[in-house]
DNA sequence: CTCAATGCAAATCCTTTGCATACCT
DNA sequence: AGGTATGCAAAGGATTTGCATTGAG
């Protein structure tokens, strides 16, 4: 794992520290959207913590050259953080309890290239998310 | 103008004052999403000012009762709100100018029928948006 | 050894809140 | 009149920044 993060900062011309290989760890650990604190927390119970400031300037470095992505999830005020994926990606988050589930493939080829002439805008990137509850919610509801 | 505002704080139950009535002026003025700060700006230029907090406190009044909806544009950290419409709409937001172009229709439906299905998830609401360049935009590029 | 990355604390930006006052109904 | 909305100033949360120190190449 750890040969595996050292490729992905060596292949951005990004020094292997310490603390990017911690944040690494972590966001590899998971699919789901985490915040610059909630890293900073899970990171903080191994060895040596680091500082917060320290994961965002490692955060905006990392999105800045590719290695991450963010959103902002409605109803929620701070940015979170996912590994930037090599596939396009939709989600369905929970609005109970925001979880995220991660949906390939994308219907929207054919759409967009209607919008682009039909509005004489070039896109070059789009955001589908779906926001609903659950299975588990669901069921927890009265 | 002010009578069709009138009706629509009326119909939500809520005092026809005067901050309300600005700051739908401001609103109904365009379709592009406004910051509290751009609303209060182009609030502030009329006769009494306004306070910033007043903005706040109305914008989330108007949130509560469906009255304006918010959006938070990617790279953008504050919120954004618009008029809600009547009908479902996507955008095309320009990533140099910010502004928005609506597009009314919606090719999600199926998807997202098979979406709930797949993955036990009740959809409830979905969020499209496209990223790229209007024509303006794309003109000025050398 | 050298420059970039980190830690810490202070600063900043956006948003919210407490409390006294003004204003709809 | 009675209670809600507003203004102002201060508080709060998330993120950024300055500066001295540490550490990777």
């Amino acid at each position: 794992m750890d040969t595996k993060h050292a490729k992905r900062l060596d292949s951005k011309g990004l020094k292997k520290t310490e603390p990017r290989k911690k944040v690494l760890d972590v966001m590899s650990s998971t699919d789901q959207f985490l915040s610059a604190e909630a890293i900073h927390a899970i990171v903080d119970t191994k060895k040596r913590p680091i500082s917060l400031s320290t994961v965002y300037r490692i955060l905006e470095t990392f999105k800045a050259v590719g290695i991450v992505s963010s959103v902002s999830l409605e109803n929620a005020k701070e940015e979170r953080f996912e590994l930037s994926h090599e596939h396009h990606a939709h989600h369905l988050i929970c609005t109970s309890c925001e979880r995220v589930i991660h949906v390939h493939g994308c219907p929207l080829d054919h759409y967009e290239k209607t919008l682009q002439k039909t509005h004489d805008f070039t896109i070059e990137d789009h955001r589908l998310d779906f926001y609903g509850l659950c299975k588990t919610c669901r069921d927890k509801r009265i």
